[in-house]
DNA sequence: TATCTATTATCATCATATGAGAATTTTTGT
DNA sequence: ACAAAAATTCTCATATGATGATAATAGATA
């Protein structure tokens, strides 16, 4: 265990679960002496991350608020994903909300929301929230379109998680079902995140080809008639063209900017019949 | 220069102005060699802190988003000034928006925003966003309130900035008019951070009585008729000492729970009218 | 004021962070 | 698909500087 690691426990120490450290706490959790401990302490205090409330109980600071400003403004997933889930969320009639995933720590967690009226925004799938791989269409689409050897590796991991998400207890099953999500290029489950609403997802691709995230509309059960659906199945589908194209645009242009609504977008539109078809019948 | 400044100032390179820095590039500007750069990389990404996108550049990564949710839900301030600050927006007539504002690093960030409709929230105090000391409603109030010798090592620093906010270019008059604004207890700008809109602030103190932030409204110019403004100074003075009494509580008592209105709100009240007066002059 | 507690300073010792370069993996261009 | 380039990790000898015990100070509490 070297210096920055141990440094860099001390901050990870901070949870939802435990949110108050004392340095004598943290010292024997992290197996360093008192002294020790006030040094990380008093260095992660300087640059803001934690910060000390009175009787010696520390608490994540305020440079934590501040990165995650650098993070909305500045992160090309999200720079990419704003515009393209505001047209989303427009051209969706402006019902429920479009919410922007990513993978994390073997979990996916979404990093941006976007909705016209965030007030119904109580969505499960709460920014900067783990989640599992394996419920949910955000999830699923994602986990779907891993690499093979990679979804290999968290059947051997998580075979019970897998088996709960409803998606097989056997590989063969797994591997069956995943395929099927993959052609399908969306994903609609109905209430296994939050009830009453369904959620249609399709995966975001980065540069190199892989998965990397999902964009998805949740909506309200009242509003998810056959129709409606198809046509939010094509407009998710569309979405995460634009963040595909966008995200490449990125990598390999120079220039920062809008990247609008690329015409790659249009070329794709021809799948989403068989998306959707497929999509009704996966619930 | 230790250890662990040194990866802390890794982390501290990424900004809004150069979001995306390359190994070799955070080496020459830490002033360490490639090898010990890629170990900080390498560390810091394992938490997640950092995120490797392609060709080599590194930005901010997906730990911050995460740590920003852990803030939103255990942090003290927020956690004590969120039911005050929807109390807050609901009495106001849900026009405008709340401001929770703390000191950071000489200057003042909002921590937490609350509105009825997010649409407008176009406010210059965007959350995350370090602000100068000197300009708007928010900040000055905590100004005026710092203990003086503070604020005398702010003039001595920033004679200029605190000029160019309208306080004044000697010590004499400075001290004069962060007096005024503490006795008033209310601070109320006009157009000082966005155009068309009026700020009220009042200062949130903690358990040992300085000062540490602030607590805001922000309406459109067209509803800030004098009687509005007079409401909505009793409304924000209120809020804050809801919030002072409710951050007393938590550093005292042992259950942590929404302090809901405290007694302490009422006894204040009679204040108010000096304060409004006072504030509607101070412009 | 006096008594805790929290925090910083001191310092000798040795663990370990560091830098240069080799080796390996990944990306890019053709 | 292959070669060239770049990015990243690995290796290792050296001395830097991180560490822990203790003392000193600051700060809170009563």
């Amino acid at each position: 265990m070297t210096t920055a690691n141990r440094l860099l426990a001390v901050l990870s120490l901070f949870t939802i679960e435990k949110s108050e450290w004392t340095v004598e706490e943290a010292a024997k959790e992290i197996g360093v002496s008192v002294s020790t401990a006030y040094r990380y302490f008093r260095d992660l205090s300087k640059v803001g991350l934690l910060d000390s409330s009175p009787s010696g109980k520390y608490v994540l600071g305020p440079a934590v608020i501040e990165n995650d400003r650098k993070i909305r403004l500045t992160d090309p997933l999200i720079k990419v994903g704003r515009p393209a889930m505001q047209r989303l969320v427009t051209r969706s009639g402006s019902v429920g909300v479009a919410l922007l995933c990513r993978i994390y720590r073997n979990r996916v967690m979404c990093v941006h929301q976007e909705a016209r009226v965030l007030a119904e925004n109580a969505v499960g799938y709460e920014r900067g929230r783990p989640m599992p791989m394996f419920r949910g269409a955000s999830s699923k689409v994602i986990f779907a379109n891993l690499p093979s050897r990679t979804a290999r590796w968290f059947f051997e991991k998580y075979p019970d998680e897998i088996a709960a998400g409803g998606l097989g207890s056997d590989w063969e099953t797994i591997k069956l079902n995943l395929r099927r999500i993959r052609r399908c290029g969306v994903h609609i489950t109905r209430g296994e995140v939050d009830s009453g609403r369904v959620g249609i997802a399709a995966p975001v691709f980065g540069p190199d080809r892989n998965v990397i995230g999902s964009i998805t509309m949740a909506i309200p059960d009242s509003e998810a008639t056959p129709q409606f659906i198809a046509n939010i199945s094509a407009l998710v589908q569309a979405a995460a063209r634009e963040i595909d194209a966008g995200l490449q645009f990125l990598s390999s242009g120079e220039v920062v900017q809008d990247p609008g609504q690329p015409p790659v977008y249009h070329e794709l539109s021809g799948s989403q019949d068989a998306g959707i078809a497929d999509a009704s019948t996966s619930s």
